[in-house]
DNA sequence: TAGCTAATTTGGAACGTTCCAATACGGATA
DNA sequence: TATCCGTATTGGAACGTTCCAAATTAGCTA
């Protein structure tokens, strides 16, 4: 006796059994499907109960490989581990969603050798655009290379170092400029600035807007106030153990970003010192748990949710039209004093 | 004049155009590609060779077609916002990509219409496998929809009321049992629960464990002591200020999860009290940020990077064999000692 | 040399759509 | 009645793969 009611396998019902069903033409179907304003309203609506009765749903492969074409977009991001990223993935994917698309999302925690393989896979499976947030040292030409295969193509946050790109990003420069001063008009004379040191574009911007500050308020900087740290919250303990070893103590601290700076306060806090009163911090991107932390902190706020949104916008435009030139976004950022920056004892 | 030069619209590089270049049938490219052992080493070799030259790319829409199945696996969740979710996915995405996988990914915020939209979506698109963090109310219909429908499905941290399905979460009770306990055993007689009332079984079920503990250790609980609050960081704030009005106050709260906790810690901060001294918290989750705050939070870890792993492992599983019985798998907490839990004065 | 086997290779027919040119059908006009 | 027109519908050829059964080749053996 041979058993055959393994796996029920029952073939799939396509457009053709729909159209058996109701007795119009697979073309017709399809029409249907597509809301078609060719079709008389009858036929619709007989289409539409087969449907249902048979239960069949829309193949999206089969069209698109005959369309040529995708619902999928792709978005690289290198650091979920880090809320800035993950509420900017919030913003891209629900406009994508809200446009229609939906998204291929894969993560390569600064992997340069992950980022090549999702970036082929993407592009194997027809995306129809792509996000890309670019790990660090990302090799000019792997960019260069997505660009030329025709694939519209929208970089965020941290800016190649060459050629034109659609590109959102945040204005670093200003960002870290806005902090430092409010820090001096608070009345800080010693700053530091914790970051990684060589840390690509992003990294040098940051620390010249603190340059400049410092600069237009005719303060010196001593060199060993710029703490070379990991841009993690255990880099931010590590940065505050270095800079309480410094003589003369800094006062404040400039942090790379917030969770840098969210490091860096439940180090002071270990050691007796009361954020904001004993220590003043700033931290950059503005995630949503800085107006949460003990004390709140101030922070520099480039909107993280809403810059993935530009992002996504940007990507659409360029769907709707591929003539649409190359834009270079810059989103101004808003510095949100908290009680985390108060001034020096 | 005509202009035609407009975009280039250079029809794709096929399986048949290298099979033309290398001298051999599209099959052969094919079996290639796919680096059959069949295939004569020279043979293969001469048809990569092809594929470089052309900048071929592989058209995984059409294979997949063909083969009626895919490489992609649907992930829905449905509170990015919360860094829980967030190193949940990443746990999933990481080991799906390691198997080959590409992740749809989809957020739902909590809107059950939305979860719906993209559900459907995912299953337009052939997902092999699909992973479930279904929203708030979602209704057992959906559900079991999804499941009849044939593809694998994996659902995660809240658990359907019934029915079978592989499920992948927490011992939720266990872990604020835990917690509870932990707080007791410091001193701690009037203990706060601050969660959402009614948010379903995970919020019964961690309510229930406190409420254990307390009888265990024959505590009777005041009901003002179940402080009803959104579950976000605005609620852990919220809370705080509710407690804060009880007479006699209580001198300790468990937390529903670990973003209430830190809404809780802030307030607390901004009355002057100072957190692990003034009054005891306790998170759930075990998300990264518990580590660094200020002070460091006593949490229970539920690991929530592994959690995800696990429910990609469920999931692939039952992908290379559909007949793997459903699991249902919870995972033990282990409850993480901070500062944040030290005895009352 | 014919016949057998194993190792490679191959041509069509799928997969489930969309597109396109063509057809069918009333009804109005000449 | 023949012609035209607009509206609705349709069949077949794509899209780029994989699958399968069959064909080709080379090396042995009888």
């Amino acid at each position: 006796m041979t058993q055959q009611n393994h796996a029920p396998k029952r073939r799939s019902v396509t457009i053709n059994d729909v159209a058996k069903a109701s007795g119009v033409s697979k073309s017709t179907v399809s029409l249907v499907l597509r809301s078609s304003p060719l079709i008389a309203p009858e036929t619709a609506e007989r289409v539409r109960k087969s449907v249902a009765a048979l239960g069949y749903v829309y193949n999206r492969q089969a069209a698109d490989l005959r369309r040529e074409s995708s619902n999928m977009i792709g978005i690289v991001i290198n650091d979920l581990g880090n809320p800035f990223f993950a509420e900017m993935l919030v913003g891209m994917e629900r406009r994508l969603a809200d446009a229609g698309y939906i998204s291929l999302m894969a993560h390569t925690n600064e992997r340069l050798d992950i980022q090549e393989r999702v970036l082929t896979s993407m592009h194997e499976y027809h995306a129809a655009g792509m996000i890309l947030c670019p790990a660090f040292d990302t090799p000019q030409a792997l960019l260069e290379r997505t660009r030329q295969s025709g694939i519209p193509l929208v970089i965020v946050v941290r800016e190649p170092a060459a050629g034109s790109y659609n590109f959102v990003g945040a204005d670093n420069e200003r960002g870290t400029f806005d902090a430092s001063r409010h820090l001096i008009e608070q009345g800080h004379r010693r700053i530091a600035f914790l970051g990684r040191v060589g840390a690509g574009p992003v990294y040098d911007l940051r620390r010249a807007g603190f340059e400049r500050a410092m600069r237009e308020y005719d303060l010196s900087i001593s060199p060993e106030w710029f703490v070379n740290i990991a841009l993690t919250r255990e880099g931010g303990r590590d940065g505050i153990r270095q800079c309480l070893a410094i003589n003369p103590r800094p006062t404040a601290a400039v942090c790379y970003n917030d969770i840098v700076a969210f490091g860096a306060m439940s180090e002071l806090g270990e050691h007796g010192l009361m954020v904001g009163r004993d220590f003043a911090l700033t931290g950059f991107d503005g995630v949503a748990a800085t107006a949460h932390t003990n004390p709140p902190l101030t922070t520099v706020d480039v909107g993280p949710g809403s810059l993935g949104e530009s992002a996504a916008q940007a990507l659409l435009e360029r769907l709707a039209d591929a003539d649409t030139p190359l834009t270079r976004r810059l989103i101004e950022p808003r510095l949100v004093v908290r009680q985390s920056s108060g001034p020096p004892k």
